[in-house]
DNA sequence: GGGCTAACTGTACATCGTACAGTATCGCTG
DNA sequence: CAGCGATACTGTACGATGTACAGTTAGCCC
């Protein structure tokens, strides 16, 4: 349960910010997003509750922090070496998968304003670049964008949602590859709306 | 702040879910969705916190109903009146605009898979057979009718969010109308790709 | 009118985030 | 190497939350 080795009292713990993070990504992981608490973490790492607050200021801080670390999972192509369109196919198809791994976490997304750390800031910098570069730009681009990142954080919360459910796992069209299907089929209409001529 | 009339001891609230569910609406409206608590709508109601348990099962139960409730505000089109592609762009619409209105609730719709309420149900049924009328059957419609229904809710969460965040105001991009027209923008792309032929 | 059911109250408990006040350890400076 | 200041951590404590449980009491039916 406890995941750092045992310590005679007055021995430090030596945790981080990095460590904390990583314990509470292990935490989501196994509990939930319910079982995600303040006390249930420092249990997790042998340390009481209020130690945390060294780390991090505050519990909405920490899941902030949560939801920019997931999405340093996301492959990013290089905009030199594709094409606007595929790049943005593929990149959208990552975070989607990548998201569909955490789907506790996901509806926070919406909640929390798309998440302002730096991985969010870097995927929405190459979308710009992608949508530049295939002639996509200014309010269209924005439009653009913004209709992608909800496009795919919303089909990975529903996915999420009815994967782990478990009545729909018989029902048709319930598959996590009926699903993303959905999602790429969704992905290629915006594509196609977004190149298109005016 | 208490909306019912004083009463004597042993007196009756004279409550039933219906009533209930109207406080909570009302005390969303005024509070926000953190401000919803059991205590906080029993007081509302003038009523002790456990007597909403006699007309409700649990908090969470009483969200769900206050999201199917909600949708009841939508405008549903006649299927045998409109055109079935200008018939989804309507209900979409009204959806994306109803959601609006209840910005700390629309992210529970994707938690909650949904919402499997009657009035949920009864949009689902339209949706399908607008799709179908309009030669979109099987599982293009089951993916096509995900893909609004993922549209108009996400939107809708996104453009809560940047309504209600104090810095989005003056932003660029981020007024009200402007909101809404990414939401049709993205509707049509959906529906131009679902009508196209294979 | 007597009694059953359901509406409501009051008390109580577990759990949560986190404020506040220590204590002890580490690292830096002399 | 001594000492000292910052900071990592513990312990205790408070207010809020959902809700279980055990009464009381009012309304309805026979």
């Amino acid at each position: 349960m406890n995941i750092v080795s045992p310590r005679t009292p007055g021995q430090r713990a030596g945790l981080s910010h990095t460590t904390v993070l990583l314990a509470a990504r292990e935490l989501l992981a196994k509990r939930g997003l319910a079982g995600l608490t303040m006390r249930a973490l420092a249990d997790h790492l042998g340390v009481s509750p209020n130690a945390l607050y060294s780390h991090v200021a505050t519990t909405s801080a920490l899941i902030d922090d949560l939801l920019d670390d997931v999405l340093g999972a996301v492959v990013v192509p290089n905009p030199d070496e594709v094409d606007s369109r595929e790049g943005l196919r593929l990149l959208m198809h990552s975070t989607y998968v990548v998201l569909l791994d955490h789907p506790d976490l996901v509806p926070m997304y919406l909640v929390r304003h798309g998440a302002r750390g730096a991985n969010a800031h870097h995927l929405g910098d190459v979308m710009t670049t992608l949508l530049n570069r295939g002639g996509v730009r200014r309010g269209r681009a924005r439009e653009a964008q913004r209709a992608l990142i909800i496009h795919a954080i919303s089909s990975a919360a529903y996915a999420g949602v009815v994967l782990h459910t478990s009545a729909g796992n018989e029902r048709k069209g319930h598959s996590r590859a009926e699903l993303t299907r959905t999602f790429d089929h969704g992905l290629d209409w915006l594509l196609t709306g977004i190149f298109s001529a005016e």
